[in-house]
DNA sequence: CTGACTGTAACTGAGCCAGTTACAGTTAAG
DNA sequence: CTTAACTGTAACTGGCTCAGTTACAGTCAG
């Protein structure tokens, strides 16, 4: 079963497709088509992703998502970011009885484990750029050039 | 927002009360005051710990769990194991055009990245003991011994 | 045989998520 | 100025998972 949304794979799926068309911009209509997803699925997620200044949009006829860095200064960790919210670890809904010794003292404890273990996970997508994954996507096409 | 259940959180809980109680055994009931929670989550949480041989459980009176191993070879990542089950990032529910190229091929690429991203998860979890974790819960009790 | 336990099935209510419909606002092209 | 192609959002749906609970069968000690 899956911890976190699939909205980071949405949006890195996204970002790679933004930096293949170098420059020029997409519409959530040409990205949901390619995640066999919602062009207002995308564009929520898109938002995201806008507000944490990795795309930018236009309004209006002709419109779309532009890339507003280069695909070498976006992570795959950026993505995760923006259109995550929250921890990967949840915790004990209510506090622990303060009666029992261990009980009593592990709440921040644990909080400590669990925030060192989530940034080893965000230092590993740190690791690698849009950049990077485009290059692998294109170089593990065998026919190129096909859309 | 939470991406995981908080069953690792509980089932460390658990394993700490079983360490401090060095080698007697303890009942759902008393796991469940101290968490303020519930003797049957408690017993279902535990229940995976047993299967994972962390723990083992006598049934009827005077029963209870106790741990199976010392507390120094049981690490926070052994417990997030038992219990958590399927990954961490969830993927596209559809999969992605075969008309795109980026969408063609980005797929394998992503679980791999993702699950490098998890593997450094949970190698950081396995870098903590329930023997560390329950020296510094001691450690951090001002005063000792009222429990 | 009674009471203290584990083990499990079944149900509930809450929350999150992907997906969808609907519609208001914006812009370019004719 | 009208139309069509877009973004931006609100609102709703059905499905899933989860914590929490009730109920009850099985096990074992005194």
């Amino acid at each position: 079963m899956a911890g976190l949304s699939s909205r980071s794979a949405v949006a890195i799926h996204a970002l790679a497709m933004l930096a293949h068309r170098r420059g020029g911009p997409l519409t959530s209509t040409e990205i949901a088509d390619s995640l066999d997803s919602n062009p207002v699925l995308v564009r929520r997620i898109l938002g995201h992703l806008r507000d944490a200044h990795l795309i930018w949009s236009t309004e209006g006829r002709g419109g779309g998502w532009s890339l507003a860095r280069s695909p070498r200064d976006i992570t795959l960790y950026d993505a995760y970011a923006a259109v995550e919210e929250g921890q990967v670890f949840s915790r004990h809904t209510h506090p622990p009885s303060r009666a029992c010794e261990v009980g009593r003292n592990i709440g921040d404890l644990l909080d400590a484990e669990f925030r060192s273990a989530e940034r080893a996970l965000e230092e590993q997508l740190g690791r690698t750029t849009i950049a990077d994954l485009l290059q692998r996507i294109l170089a593990s096409d065998g026919e190129p050039r096909i859309h």
